[in-house]
DNA sequence: TATATATTTCGAATTATATCGAAATATAGG
DNA sequence: CCTATATTTCGATATAATTCGAAATATATA
């Protein structure tokens, strides 16, 4: 990953809305949690969710499986690993230059 | 650190040219980077670079030191630490339950 | 096919971000 | 005190994000 592909997600996740719902997923493991189950949580109207839900979907974060008249939102975890193992090789600071030198 | 915390930290960093200016900051150590390298090393405006530089500084992400006429940037490492860790905390697969039940 | 449920798309209004030139502030050195 | 350097603040504009009601789509079931 690089600072071009990072950025999006990070941008998607600096919501407390979106933050919020993406736990949710999370939370819910590998068989997801219904759309509708999420609106209920946080009260939103559907089209507003929906704004949120696409974009998390976008960014890869969340995947969605439909099963009759309900979708599901899976989380995509391996997408946030990567996005922390960017951060962690990449901003993180080098501890063995910062406590020696100078 | 809660999700009303987290996420505005997240929204600073999903920002390709904060996230730029971050890395830069990060990688000068703990001496820090002055204003006007950053400046040289992305070349935009003085004036849109201050203001996502107040950004950062406003996130906790970084901090500012005055030498004379020179500001330095500074990584405030245990603020992208904390973040990372409510990540891995909060947004993680619970792998002993995704690879068993069901 | 008619109706109910689940969710999205559309369209419009509001709010927030990003951007930049110009003017202002702060500090240093002559 | 004057000039140069470093950086911010101001003010205005452009662009993007958020929000929501209403209409549309998709699926299920009677």
């Amino acid at each position: 990953m690089d600072i071009q592909s990072v950025a999006p997600v990070l941008k998607e996740l600096g919501s407390t809305v979106r933050l919020t719902i993406y736990m949710q997923v999370v939370r819910a493991g590998r068989q997801g949690v219904p759309v509708g189950d999420i609106q209920q949580a946080i009260s939103i109207p559907n089209s507003t969710l929906s704004h949120h839900i696409s974009g998390l979907v976008k960014s890869g974060l969340i995947s969605q499986r439909r099963e009759g008249r309900v979708l599901y939102c899976v989380a995509e975890y391996q997408q946030l690993d990567s996005v922390i193992s960017f951060l962690t090789e990449n901003c993180c600071i080098d501890e063995s230059r910062y406590h020696s030198s100078n």
